[in-house]
DNA sequence: CCAAGAAGCAACCATGAAGTTGCGCGTCAG
DNA sequence: CTGACGCGCAACTTCATGGTTGCTTCTTGG
């Protein structure tokens, strides 16, 4: 189970890609911070058309980073945080991979040099 | 300083978009685990062209999660953390930021219905 | 009831990313 | 020394992505 993750790379990659955008990475600070949000309200500030945001928003949805419901004549979005922490979880065994390398590293020479 | 992750933004976009293809999260994977590794042995496995491999992995070295040396008539690769890590801390903020919101919405609704 | 506001839908454009092929250059092994 | 191996460079194709515009649909405020 140690090195399963490799298993998880298909998975997670569509993930990462999503996240790997200015647009999207500010609407989703936005969205950690604030309650739901509209599609307008999340694209203030944002020198992009309105569809443009729609479109970002679909890609984050997709990715299983928000969910929306139509409330209205708006669509209210709001943070779905289960796949930033798969993200999170990614890096974290990948970090620790490397830890363990190099530690599996620093035990080596040292029991080389004593 | 608390929400200054948000300057961070446009830094870290491409960091995750680095990330996030199937065939760099892979090699990556290999380069946690292993030292250094030729261009060759990290194409190993993976169908496509040796150019394609080192298309992706100048795509890493860009984006500041490996690093390279010319070794003889191999190029070799090897992990650089940092920017891991500073990937794997933007989402901590992210999350940190999503807990505290829910944290004070829980004493909202307590104090609400005290 | 009617007009304005917010979304959805579809077509379209442009650019960049992923991949390929072909060729030339240095480097090592026999 | 020579051939094979590993790379680097460059041109080219393909296709997904980000972005736009125009029009329709639905909903609400007055």
């Amino acid at each position: 189970m140690q090195q399963g993750y490799d298993g998880n790379v298909p998975a997670t990659a569509p993930l990462f890609a999503a996240l790997g955008d200015p647009v999207r990475l500010a609407m989703l600070a936005r969205l950690c911070t604030g309650g739901p949000l509209s599609t307008m309200v999340l694209g203030q500030g944002i020198e992009v058309s309105r569809q443009a945001i729609t479109k970002h928003l679909q890609v984050l949805e997709d990715a299983g980073l928000v969910s929306s419901d139509r409330v209205g004549r708006d669509r209210l979005w709001q943070m779905r945080p289960q796949q930033l922490v798969a993200a999170r979880e990614y890096l974290d065994r990948m970090s620790a991979q490397w830890d363990t390398r190099l530690e599996r590293l620093r035990k080596f020479v040292e029991e080389e040099f004593d």
